[in-house]
RNA sequence: GCACAGGUGGGUGAGUGGUUAAAGCCAACAGACUGUAAAUCUGUCCCUCCUAGCGAGGUACGAAGGUUCGAAUCCUUCCCUGUGCA
């Protein structure tokens, strides 16, 4: 909080302005060193996790706590409600407005979170693709569930043969939003294909940034070990109602309440598990989880890794000393 | 102690004479991912070897014997487990 933010904003005459990422699997502590970092360089968190998006929904979550959002600037938290929903693509330009506005101010942005295709959205942007529409969405689904995600697969063979090459049959998701693509493009007489979009180089990529990758991880057992007794704490702490009060307010079919934790809680309200069973069952989709994260990860760029978890101080003095590097990096230049 | 029901790969659970190294599901591990991603999907998954293949060999369905050209599957004994009766 000493250092003299010297990291300025979007200005010609002004060296580039940085960006620290701080990415890691759930439960790895992304909040304790992301905290750590912001108040030792005057940064602001900027939230880059899916779930930490939705109003309401707290202790499943594992948001930082309203004593750790006031010590310092937090961003993107809780900005829908659990019956709206915010594509990667809404993400991105969110995102990214945040962040000139922390850069305006002289301090430095930090993005924290685990959601890789957000992040990805981000830092190296979409393709400029439609938008999704629902009505064409629901009509698909329809057919699928009628029919078979195979019968969605034979129709993008016909639209994109390249694609259909590359999506699997059985990938209903996938698979209904390259036939949006090809479909809405063509009604627009420009007949772009999902396939053609992809080679597209460089997409839309952030710029302007000089961007530092921090990853978080830590040795698997150990980190599978802190995710059961996270799951644990949050039934223990009231995530049966918090869940029992979303369920009465917006219904079963809020997508928040089909995620980690939101789902089993859920099974067990409506006697479909036992309590023990629920915990169980939430602290083996936790690590599903964290599993998939790390795949995503690993393929990110220049990530600086440290193998332990963020509130462990010699992982944080590492940190901290690679950010001070970055920042006299920046100096020189 | 008697009577039933069982003992299958890390778990669950099919299979009841032969194309069975043994379905499916789960876990584990690896991978993909371009607009609801805390989603969705894919691959591997007994051991060893290689020319890496719908390849070769070796182990394997509680244990030991037996029947059979051939057994996880049939018979015998034994050891465990659950339930019922004592």
């Amino acid at each position: 909080m000493n250092l003299p933010a010297d990291h300025g904003p979007a200005d010609p005459a002004q060296p580039v302005p940085l960006l620290l990422v701080l990415l890691g699997p759930t439960a790895s502590g992304k909040t304790s060193l992301s905290l750590a970092l912001a108040e030792r360089f005057a940064g602001e968190i900027v939230n880059c996790d899916s779930g930490a998006m939705v109003r309401e929904f707290e202790i499943g979550t594992a948001k930082p706590t309203a004593a750790e959002r006031s010590r310092v600037p937090h961003h993107l938290f809780d900005v829908v409600d659990a019956a709206g929903y915010v594509t990667a693509g809404e993400y991105a330009r969110q995102a990214r407005r945040v962040l000139r506005d922390v850069s305006a101010r002289r301090r430095l942005p930090i993005v924290v979170g685990g959601t890789g295709l957000y992040l990805r959205a981000l830092l190296d942007g979409l393709f400029p693709g439609p938008e999704r529409s629902e009505e064409l969405r629901s009509r698909l689904r329809e057919r699928a569930a009628t029919r078979g995600s195979t019968y969605l697969h034979r129709i993008l063979i016909h639209l994109d043969p390249v694609a259909a090459q590359k999506i699997h049959a059985n990938d209903l998701p996938k698979l209904v939003r390259a036939i949006e693509v090809c479909l809405s493009s063509r009604e627009k007489g420009s007949r772009q294909k999902m396939s053609q979009l992809w080679q597209q180089q460089g997409r839309d990529p952030l710029r302007g940034y000089r961007i530092m990758r921090l990853g978080l991880d830590p040795e698997r057992q150990a980190l599978y070990k802190r995710i059961n007794q996270r799951a644990r704490e949050m039934f223990d702490s009231g995530l049966l109602e918090e869940t029992q009060a979303l369920l009465a307010k917006y219904g079963a079919e809020a997508r928040p309440l089909a995620s980690l934790g939101y789902k089993q809680a859920a099974q067990f309200l409506r006697g479909e598990l036992s309590r023990e069973e629920a915990v169980l069952a939430a602290q083996q989709a936790h690590r599903n989880y964290a599993k998939r994260q790390m795949t995503w990860f690993r393929r990110e760029p220049d990530v600086i890794w440290l193998r332990s978890f963020g509130d462990d101080k010699p992982l944080q003095r590492k940190a901290s000393a690679h950010v001070e590097n970055f920042l006299a990096a920046d100096q020189r230049t």
